[in-house]
DNA sequence: CCGGGTATAATTGTATACAAGTGTACAATT
DNA sequence: AATTGTACACTTGTATACAATTATACCCGG
């Protein structure tokens, strides 16, 4: 039974072969199967993938886009790869829209997003019980996409989600400290409580607390 | 005789077809010449670029990956558009970053680059006693992206930057009051002189005065 | 042995051909 | 009249063919 959209996956399995080219170019990029500094050549990409030259290209430009890669005219595509700084960088400036989004969100949250908020935090509760730290992963990441989608925001929205992506990759090798579960759990529940009393000030510092804790975390 | 590259224009014209085609079509969808919803078939664009289905394609993924139009497998790329709360949601967001760029400029700028900005800003001033408007929105534009770099965060300059042509587009309606230009100019001095004395918070105001203050004029 | 130039191969850029999916008009059926 | 089925046109998705550019190898003269 579906108990709210944030908590579904997509899996649409009819996409076009781009989109999905895209995805696994990105994810082994992130993952450093393809090495910063490398030459992705289209026809070697061909072979690897099984697909033509045409989607492999559109995959390409997306991830040019993403900063992902570079790409110079008529010498074709160099992974320019995420570093350590990078997501050094990256954690510092999604702290501040994170928080960003919290403002606006205390502001402006419909009553149907309060729901959701509240049904995904009581997920949580659960999975925090049960120690499932993939599932928490999933929950985690849907408590921050409804918040998003309360600050309604439309760039704002997409570009804290597209954060989403490098951080669950660059996460991977991260060793969580035993009491890991219990402290987030109570780190999401100062953001919903604030929420709960439009607390917006409260909100944001929680939010700052939670995302240095995260940082820190996945930083080692 | 060129002062420093970012005075200069890129104007590289041998570049692929899908690239300028990108910057076309963002052009056309920023200053509603494709409005908002308008389905944008393959066809129709080959015919109206004169050029083939290939660079359309690529250029119409880079514009779903900036949120410029929405594609639906198998039915089409849809025009987005960019209203005016989007607008004013990314003078918002830009401001933020602005800001924190504002705060790690001042901590890791480089000799050179401090060069740079205040060449820049002698022109400001100049340019400023001319009167001429062109020039300064250019030379504006040169000053920011000077931060953006002396920040020395790869992402931050890469979405900073993607909001100017944003802002280019959107900023052509604007009407200019008579102190237009000397306002602006002692906005300016008031964040060089922050870098100058290496104050960052005094930097940081300053750059949310003026940003605020500019996001007032854009938005009448 | 080194540098320059040319031919050749490899790669990217672009166009086009074909396959697969989607929408539409219209007839047949209920 | 409403609905379903089907043929057709149209559009997107993918592969491939051709053109333009760049990299490489080889030869040659110095």
């Amino acid at each position: 039974m579906i108990i709210n959209k944030y908590l579904t996956e997509a899996g649409n399995t009819n996409q076009p072969l781009g989109v999905s080219l895209f995805s696994q170019l990105q994810k082994d990029i992130l993952l450093e199967k393809l090495k910063p500094g490398q030459k992705l050549t289209e026809q070697s990409l061909c072979t690897l993938y099984k697909v033509s030259r045409t989607p492999i290209r559109e995959a390409l430009r997306q991830l040019e886009m993403e900063g992902l890669v570079e790409t110079i005219p008529n010498r074709g595509a160099f992974v320019t790869g995420f570093s350590k700084t990078d997501l050094s960088d990256m954690l510092s400036l999604r702290k501040i829209y994170e928080m960003q989004a919290v403002r606006w969100a205390i502001e402006r949250i419909t009553e149907e997003e309060m729901d959701d908020l509240l049904e995904t935090f009581e997920f949580m509760e659960f999975y925090t019980i049960k120690k499932d730290i993939e599932k928490m992963h999933n929950i985690n990441i849907s408590f921050h996409k409804i918040i998003y989608d309360a600050s309604h925001n439309r760039m704002l929205k997409q570009i804290l989600s597209s954060y989403q992506i490098y951080l669950k990759y660059k996460r991977r090798d991260v060793v969580y400290p035993e009491d890991y579960l219990p402290s987030v759990l109570e780190e999401h529940r100062a953001i919903y409580q604030a929420f709960l009393k439009k607390d917006i000030e409260k909100g944001v510092k929680a939010m700052e607390i939670h995302l240095t804790n995260s940082a820190d975390r996945t930083l080692l």
